[in-house]
DNA sequence: CATGAATGAGAGTTCATTCAT
DNA sequence: TATGAATGAACTCTCATTCAT
């Protein structure tokens, strides 16, 4: 039988059987494929065959563990935001260097733990996706956004407590803090791998830059800018 | 231009006042109803048809201007990146404030004319879907990345060369106006129509904010921060 | 191009275009192609695109006039059970014969207009599906047991009024008239196709035989058969 | 018989009160729940899980004792349409009483062993499928139709022969009792089930009705029904 | 030009069946 | 013998696209 396409690797197959029982580890690289396709070619687009295919699983396996293309969506978000804040929280308890550092620390460990890896793309996600999951919006502003911001306050409330720096409307220094983290992963994930003609920006001098700039107007003296 | 489907029944158009929906505004409306539907919900998750339907024609209309779903969506692109930059360059040379002032003119006039008009949902789009339609991510590169870049670029030199701002990298300069504009797009068209429940965002009073910590950054007598 | 499929009858296209604009005649075919094939097969083992083949139109077509299989079904089980109930209540009235023949004429006219045409699919097709639609069980209850569970009753009250039949119970005598019914229906769509070895029954004969068998009963001085 | 599942470990049963639960007794548990779903929604909408679910078992155990859905459908007919009929005709041979008497014990000894019992599932389950399964509708035919009709046709023999009948068609004779009890089953799992509102048979009195019916057709002394 | 009925490829989902354990 | 993870063919339903009118 030479035309069967199962031939010409029917040796390596005593090697691998296609039936491993790896149930545990299934759901784990299922979620993981879904992440890096969600996040390249957005829901719709992203075909659950491919997800399968790419966890080296048949589609009939991917509904054994996910009902459906959108619960599948759905644990992918819950899977990589998961709560890190305690870990930040604790960290933030125990810091004892100067509030500026503190903010340094915060943006530089970000970029680290959430936006060079993988996990980044969950927020690129949900943002292209929000309008069309109006419930996993929800999700992710009451399990990412919410304790994000409380941290970030609660840092600059810290800075302000101790004097480090000058009181100021913590709605909008937040804002400051999230921004260009924001813009990191868009480009990151968006135009960024879109358009490699474009200058390279380098994440670590671009927060460094963001930092200065915000905790220069954190600390120094307000003085008016004529307009 | 023979072939453009708009010109040749224009003059009657003042004759038959009401009625007879003027046709050459088709396509317009069309692209109209286009954006507002993509911008919402994403290029495959919205149907030709609601296009249509919201456009008050029928389907087979729609194919008619335009010859697929995908050109339809580059030509909602492509219609709504439209140079303001001729505009805003002329601007640009004719303006006698300060440097200062012009930065600040720069983001609030951007805002003002994009940033809190429907246009602002192009670069949401393009964000959400760039790496499926790399081309169009390449082309809103070359026509509003670039030009922009250019021009925030030349007002940073300007600055510079008067006087009133520091030499610095011009880079990260300009990242730094631009991360805040992305900022407040994606806030208006992901996160803020889903989570109607979170703290309203004052875009202006997010850019005098924003400006402000920039020029901080630009005029100020470089400090170190301990770090 | 030899290869291509659609050549060998692209004659015969012009004569009947692929695309005739029919929408008023389609939903009738569709569902006289439905009726026969859920009537045959059941409803699970049906294949829409058979029902659509066998209506000679394409799949996607069927899902126009009908959002889902389930609803195709319930317009079969609608359009075939539609109430012909009027024009027999009407008959029953002007009827002025014997009630004995009142009686027989009902049942011969069902033969005639339900029993012996594809519309007496439906009833078998309810039975056999009911358990897995309660909601149309319900519906055929209410459409067509209930009303001629009345109409049967009225025949028999007016035979007791008139003095034609002994007083007896309703309930019952109503079961009798019904049960030979069901038993040409099934007979008829079920083990008679399928065994065509089987003595054949003449519905009209087995009929009159059961008309008799109740009339008997119904007419006869009550004896009582020692048990 | 070395090839029954169930022979070779029942002696262990009684020893091993609890747990374990006999091993043989296995495909007969299947057969139980096949039949009880099977009844309740047909062949196509009964997942084999669920029966083997029902039955205790898991999938793949069902698999091991019959090779195919198809198949267990087949067991589960073949096995309840068991040859009852050896013993009602040793019954027959040995009545004694009148032939009036014997036809209605014929069917309140159908109701009780049969119709009440879940067994008669069987038969609306043979007449909802037969069309899909001509094979085991033959299978039916031969196996009770064909025993059914010979038994009763002899119960009419011998009360013709005896003098107790006056001479008819035994065809339509043998119909005439054959229908109330497919009247019955239908009524019982079709119907009946679902539509809970619906006045309700007694069975024993629906068949003394109908033999009464029927006897009275058989030994009254033929008069015409005027037409 | 405009329509909308018709199409059919393609996607998500189900489930009988297999087989390594 | 029993399990249940894995498979993949089959099915329902969607929707961009076509084309006769």
């Amino acid at each position: 039988m030479p035309t069967s396409p199962a031939d010409h690797e029917s040796e390596h197959d005593a090697a691998r059987p296609r039936r491993e029982r790896r149930k545990e580890a299934r759901p784990g690289e299922l979620l993981d494929a879904a992440l890096t396709l969600f996040v390249e070619k957005g829901f719709a687009a992203t075909r659950v065959e491919e997800v399968a295919a790419r966890a080296g699983v048949s589609k009939g396996t991917l509904f054994l563990y996910f009902p459906s293309k959108e619960d599948l969506f759905k644990a992918v978000v819950r899977e990589n935001i998961a709560g890190r804040f305690d870990e930040w929280n604790q960290e933030l308890e125990a810091f004892d260097g100067s509030s500026a550092d503190l903010v340094r620390y915060c943006l530089h460990s970000w970029w680290e733990r959430i936006g060079m890896t993988p996990a980044s793309g969950i927020t690129k996600l949900v943002m292209s996706e929000a309008r069309m999951f109006p419930e996993l919006a929800a999700f992710y502003e009451h399990e990412v956004i919410e304790p994000g911001d409380r941290l970030l306050r609660r840092v600059l409330e810290r800075g302000i407590s101790r004097g480090d720096f000058r009181p100021t409307n913590l709605d909008y220094a937040v804002y400051s803090l999230i921004s260009p983290m924001i813009f990191l992963l868009m480009w990151k994930h968006s135009l960024g791998p879109c358009c490699p003609s474009t200058r390279e920006i380098d994440p670590v001098q671009f927060i460094d830059t963001q930092v200065d700039l915000i905790l220069h107007g954190l600390v120094a003296t307000p003085h008016t800018l004529s307009s």
